[in-house]
DNA sequence: GGGATTGTTGCTCATCTGAGCAGGGTGCAC
DNA sequence: GTGCACCCTGCTCAGATGAGCAACAATCCC
């Protein structure tokens, strides 16, 4: 486009689009027939001068949810915008109120769903609304009962969502990691524990975060790792933690010695399951993000734009 | 609006400008009718969802521009858009393009037209383009061989201006400021000097810029006067100036004494004028910028974004 | 210069969209 | 319960707009 026609075609979006004229009187204006105008304004779209955005903390990024699940094969993508967000906690509770509102869509509405635990978790519980889906019965996938602080955080989840969902929760009355190998499996051989994990393993619809690979990590807070622990684990590789399980960039469990002490349904199981729903969201977990869209462990992911974004570049210079 | 209703006017401008549906389509797969779907994109515009943006160096902000001449009796305002801009270096840049495209679209052609000097209109001068007001005579209003560095650039940007339209130019071969009152006089007696004061007294057009009050003042730079006597005016209420002539936020000559020794039109005839141009930009001219639209020393103001809601916002709240 | 190719222009026509209006439902006062 | 005012809904209709097309101009290659 010749650079004259470049400064029309701004000239008409300012009345166009500021100004609300029509065509064909930015035509009279400029002294151009409307349908040059309106040629104008599409070569003004096309180059991208004209941006649209939807400010609002429900908006969501139709057009990059379309590319991950082209470029991913998801079979379902969530983005939410960042337009207008300062904080990263904003960001993670838009991503949560979206994932609820995922949640709430679903249908058929499962009979059995899966669900682990942390700070996103909680947070998409605070979101759902009351009779969100009839009869669902929550049972928690992996271990959680809290050392020291947030006691209750893991079944108070469960317990949150099942609550608003008219529905029962079954508890995973466990802590995430046991010090001994034998007392984990001592613990999985009683009969109540097994019968919570032959239903957890058996759930229609997963939902799960995952946690970034550092010292905040939720295993961290609740006493279960130390900084020093998560470090070895970063330096074998290790980019973050789903259902308590630390893996890396490829989706391989970093420590076997350690995930043999983790109570819950195994990362292979998630692969395999046919609806599992990530909530994952902010900076410092696109790395987790990554690692998991990869390695096909969950088949629809609710995250921000920026992340979506981050997952998507890796895809176009791989 | 209800709530969901809310929502479902996000989800609605989602589909409309992301997605590119009609109306039509969106109805169907919202299960509404189109006419609520329109009359939900009407609402999530109203409610200021939908942002829309203009990003081009040259784009303009023309509803601002409107209320910028009703609401200051400015026969024209000329507002660049800051969006996407990083510095004020470009804002000043994008505001003297602005400044030569008007000059440019000026119809009468102005037989002679009078400026001033300094780095915006040096700008301005650089971006106009070659023949752009076929045989205009440039004359300068005021004093500005720089004592020391820029050497010429007073003359140099009248020149350029007028070599671009083909015309001729007619320096004022003069200091900005003379040390003593007598010697000014004298040099205003001399005869070729009055010619060219007299000239620039009945240029039928005047493009000018406006310095802030502070140490950076190209009247600084330029070596006539100290950063303590820009002290000292500032502290008697200067807020900038205009042509070489220091005033407060009421358009008063802060300093009469040294408005004496400064040779070039005065500022009480840039306000009788029928057509003056005032080319201001930046984050630290909003005061100046101010002075000059509250009293009337010019009739179009070319000016960025920023500085044009500043001068709204102060409109407000007198 | 001639011919082919590419891009531009102004048009017709079908579709999309907003303004205005009538009917029906809802809430409120009496 | 009845009447009234208000708002919301779905409609008609006219104006606005985009897709597609034929004529024309510009450019390039021979």
């Amino acid at each position: 486009m010749s650079d004259t026609d470049e400064l029309l075609s701004i000239r008409a979006a300012e009345l166009y689009y500021e100004e609300n004229q029509t065509q064909d009187e930015i035509g009279v204006i400029l002294r151009l027939t409307r349908w040059k105008v309106g040629r104008l304004l599409a070569s003004a779209k096309a180059n991208g001068f004209i941006r649209i955005e939807i400010v609002h903390p429900r908006a969501r990024r139709l057009p990059i949810e379309r590319r991950l699940r082209e470029s991913t094969g998801l079979t379902d993508a969530i983005v939410v915008s960042s337009a207008g967000v300062s904080s990263d906690a904003e960001l993670q509770s838009r991503t949560a109120q979206a994932a609820a509102d995922y949640l709430t869509s679903l249908r058929p509405i499962p009979r059995t769903l899966g669900i682990s635990w942390g700070r996103t978790l909680h947070d998409v519980s605070l979101h759902l609304k009351q009779g969100w889906a009839p009869g669902v019965n929550v049972v928690q996938i992996n271990g959680g009962v809290s050392l020291n602080q947030r006691t209750g955080t893991a079944a108070s989840t469960a317990v949150t969502i099942a609550h608003k969902a008219d529905g029962s929760a079954t508890l995973l009355p466990s802590p995430a990691i046991f010090e001994r190998l034998e007392t984990k499996q001592a613990m999985e051989a009683d009969r109540t524990v097994a019968g919570v994990l032959a239903l957890a393993r058996n759930a229609q619809a997963y939902v799960f975060s995952a946690g970034q690979a550092d010292a905040h990590s939720a295993l961290v807070d609740s006493g279960y790792l130390t900084v020093a622990q998560i470090d070895d684990l970063v330096a074998r590789g290790a980019v973050g933690d789903v259902v308590g399980r630390y893996i890396d960039a490829n989706g391989r469990i970093v420590d076997p010695e350690l995930n043999e002490r983790t109570v819950g349904i195994q990362i292979d199981q998630l692969r395999r399951a046919p609806h599992t729903i990530a909530v994952i969201s902010g900076h410092s977990k696109h790395a987790i993000a990554r690692a998991v869209v990869r390695n096909g462990l969950c088949t629809v992911l609710v995250t921000d734009e920026d992340t979506a974004n981050a997952l998507l570049q890796e895809k176009d210079t791989p």
